[in-house]
DNA sequence: CAGCAATGAGACGATGTAGTGTCATTCGTA
DNA sequence: TACGAATGACACTACATCGTCTCATTGCTG
């Protein structure tokens, strides 16, 4: 069940560069592993075949197998929510792109891997959930400030909460597929509606 | 890290009655330790002490450690939503009930459960959604069809978002403790009143 | 250029756990 | 009353997986 080895890597001392370039292949390979498998059910081998690198690559990086998790999340983490640089537009076009980013594959996994295993990791479940909803709910209500006035910003949290709505638990529960963009446009579009902010 | 175990149960062959008290006791057990240790982490050995039984009568009643969690979660299923029974009283009253209890640390943490093996145990999302949430939305529904009229049923879904709120998606996390009920009611009250069902 | 750090390859040990076998014991049942 | 089903107690097997060890190999670094 492992990935397919397609080609022996060298050995020997790498330069510095491919250190780096190791280390980002590693993490980027156990994010589909965790998604597929799931924290308990990866084994290392599988995390280092995917990655094209052994296991003792792995230890001698990480050290174990909760470090290499608790890193991934990191990095992550400064990645879940939208770019800052695409933070214009109207009110409703960054709430439909939130809903596409939101609901996607990717963040949708990540968050039911951090719940998962929320118990044995408290501390990335507060990383998380500071880069991603607060980060999301604190833009939703400076567009509203800035747009509607401040009086209405503290719509920004029922808002979100609207923009994910039931599909986002059927999601959490693998029962839905994740929306295209134009579905989570017009959803963000009612969402806004329903409190008069359309 | 066993429970202890105060009793040495007496062996021989169990009348009926037993029996079925001691399938209810297995279950309820179960929910306990899974709730701690999650469905990886639990052992059959931990379960076995839990229920004051032994792993032998663990895999006569259940089969083997899939099984019984599946049976637990669809014996929890029938009883996730508020009893029917209680479907009296106002909107708002209504309202508070089902934040107060979809937020209990049980419900939780069964969600977190589900979702945590969503991927090997498909049907049990399934089945916790259309008892949970589903079963919520559509008494939600009747009570605003009687109550406001017909026309606004449809705003049964984003309310039951509302009543969710931001604070549920940090309950999942182990970030917040439940609500009181008096703090369930505020909320289910300051919910109504954002989509005009106030 | 010589020594050493880092890696691939993969065997290995240690550990934990699912699930079963054994035997005595209790009690329902014919 | 005698037999057998169901269970407790618990040793035991089978197996998976974490993490380490060994050895050869490559290429940085002084």
């Amino acid at each position: 069940m492992y990935a397919q080895v397609t080609s022996a890597r060298k050995r020997g001392r790498p330069t510095a560069a491919e250190r780096r370039a190791r280390e980002a292949e590693i993490l980027s390979a156990a994010l589909g592993v965790f998604l597929r498998s799931g924290f308990g059910n990866a084994t290392v081998g599988e995390l280092a075949a995917a990655a094209q690198v052994t296991k003792r690559t792995i230890y001698a990086y990480f050290g174990d197998k909760d470090a290499l998790f608790a890193a991934m999340v990191q990095d992550l983490a400064v990645t879940v929510s939208l770019d800052t640089a695409s933070d214009h537009g109207t009110l409703s076009s960054l709430a439909g792109r939130i809903v596409f980013r939101v609901h996607s594959d990717e963040l949708v996994g990540l968050h039911r891997l951090v719940i998962a295993e929320a118990g044995r990791f408290p501390e990335l479940a507060r990383v998380l959930h500071s880069n991603g909803d607060a980060r999301h709910i604190a833009r939703l209500a400076e567009h509203i400030r800035a747009e509607r006035g401040p009086s209405l910003a503290p719509l920004a949290e029922p808002l979100f909460s609207l923009l994910l709505g039931e599909r986002h638990r059927r999601r959490l529960l693998g029962l839905d597929p994740a929306p295209s963009a134009g579905e989570a446009l017009d959803h963000a579009k009612a969402s806004l509606a329903r409190l008069s902010l359309g």
